[in-house]
DNA sequence: GATCAATACTTGATTAATCAACAATTGATC
DNA sequence: GATCAATTGTTGATTAATCAAGTATTGATC
């Protein structure tokens, strides 16, 4: 009965995220980044002891572990982010973020909460704070 | 002082759109159809005259109009999408459902919206109309 | 201690989309 | 009516991601 409801739901939701998406890349290309790979870079500041499993990480951005180990070689040669062997277990390896790359996440932090800002701008706290709430409920 | 909120919003709703997109994907499928298919059929069959032109189409589904131009010639081989000269216009061609299409569409219509009744269950209808107007408010 | 399933990747092939460059047509301006 | 900018596409080259298959290593079982 209310499937309308859900349906365009699901519809307003792609259309959202897609300008969203868009606007995010244009405005983190200026420090020479994609989108995801801020993220990849701001999970691995924000992970317990800085560094993750290359499926850990794919985990948490929702990526295969495939698409980690492309998107990482050209940061990694870059000097962004670096592969620390597990002496523990040798099929894993942990990647962590270099120095050089702990810097360019702050200064790339800041234009993405400024973007963030505008894309945001029409909501009010409140309506911020309900938007969370519903996204995680989703997620359940 | 808020960017904080602003930007893990900003990181949620990305994971959620991301989760949701393959849960889409994966329950249109079955008839063949990618999400972005999907999408595309439904704006032909929803709009005005039952046709669109290409850039329309694309500008309505978020698609370049290459990307759009990419998606309907194997959707119009299959006999799923139509192309109809425009005689005002040469340059451009509308974009209509064939019959096939039309059953298609609703075939894929249902299993649509069961996956997304199933998708949002955890919200109540209160929550799916302010999750709406929210996201609506995000596009202005 | 050998075997075997499971885990953590990497790699080749493919797909979906983009962009930049192009062609055709239109409509406004001189 | 000729010219020229703008519009509507299409196409070749590239990028981001996927999947399926392969490799290396681990840990459990016999």
């Amino acid at each position: 009965m209310h499937s309308q409801n859900y349906a365009s739901l699901m519809l307003e939701q792609t259309h959202v995220s897609t300008l969203l998406n868009k606007r995010m890349d244009a405005c983190l290309s200026i420090h020479g980044l994609s989108f995801t790979e801020f993220v990849i870079i701001h999970k691995l500041y924000s992970a317990e002891g800085g560094s993750l499993s290359r499926i850990g990480l794919a985990d948490s951005v929702g990526l295969t572990a495939s698409g980690v180990t492309r998107l990482l070689a050209p940061m990694t040669k870059n000097n962004i982010t670096l592969k620390i062997d597990n002496p523990k277990d040798a099929r894993q390896s942990l990647v962590g973020l270099t120095s050089a790359g702990n810097e360019l996440y702050k200064n790339a932090l800041s234009s993405f909460e400024h973007c963030c800002n505008a894309a945001f701008s029409l909501l009010d706290e409140d309506e911020i704070l309900q938007l969370l709430k519903l996204l995680n409920k989703i997620k359940c």
